[in-house]
DNA sequence: CGCCAGGGCCATA
DNA sequence: TATGGCCATGGC
């Protein structure tokens, strides 16, 4: 199967529109989401949030004990393992002085892999936040994204980084693209490709031609 | 009641 | 290196 990821992002962008990623007031709070996000729904994550909010910010985060946060995050789940990743990133935080600017100073290539090495935080969370929180274009590799080209059919690679470099290799490099595509890609997850897929109503039906269940 | 959500770590073989 | 178990709440 011929694959062409522009034409499955434009198709997903015709149907949704712009959906101006993240959903979130900072950059603090949009990396502390992504920690809190994994495999949990946003629903939770967002009750989480609320009670997190009056904390937000690193020195107060970074002073409160796993018990208190935990506690504060405990609507999303996971609320333990969850705390101790958040504390983990605080110290990895810290080392840049909790300065957002400074990091986006730092060669991307070289501040993924310090995010890679911070426990907690494995590749697809490392994307979102070098993607939502620095700006950097990149493909962010989730189980949506490989469910749907799976299901239409393409040939893709196994390991993370070569599907992630297959997809972006044939994409324009432009930021606001990638920001969009995981974004579509999450939105058209929530009502397509489940268990009892609706699919004829699917925006990419035309493409697959087929159901896609 | 069971299933799963915008993952990642760790033990086992 | 490759699966499997585990973490845990809330919505449906």
């Amino acid at each position: 199967m011929k694959h062409d990821y522009q034409l499955i992002y434009k198709k997903l962008y015709e149907h949704y529109g712009p959906q101006g990623w993240w959903p979130a007031e900072t950059q603090f709070e949009m990396m502390i989401g992504s920690i809190l996000v994994q495999n949990t729904s946003w629903r939770n994550v967002d009750k989480a949030l609320i009670n997190l909010r009056p904390f937000l910010h690193p020195e107060v985060v970074a002073q409160l004990s796993n018990e208190e946060l935990a506690q504060l995050i405990k609507p999303s789940g996971f609320f333990n393992i969850k705390a101790s990743r958040i504390k983990s990133f605080m110290e990895w935080f810290k080392t840049h002085d909790y300065d957002i600017n400074l990091i986006k100073k730092i060669d991307r290539h070289q501040l993924r892999t310090e995010l890679l090495s911070i426990k907690g935080i494995g590749p697809e969370t490392a994307d979102v936040i070098l993607l939502y929180a620095f700006d950097t274009p990149i493909f962010v590799v989730d189980a949506y994204a490989k469910r749907i080209f799976y299901r239409l059919g393409y040939d893709m690679p196994e390991s993370y980084d070569t599907f992630r470099k297959q997809v972006e290799k044939e994409l324009p490099g432009a930021l606001v693209l990638f920001n969009e595509f995981h974004a579509l890609i999450v939105e058209h997850a929530k009502e397509h490709c489940k268990a009892t897929p609706i699919c004829d109503i699917c925006p990419l039906f035309d493409i697959c031609g087929r159901r896609l269940d």
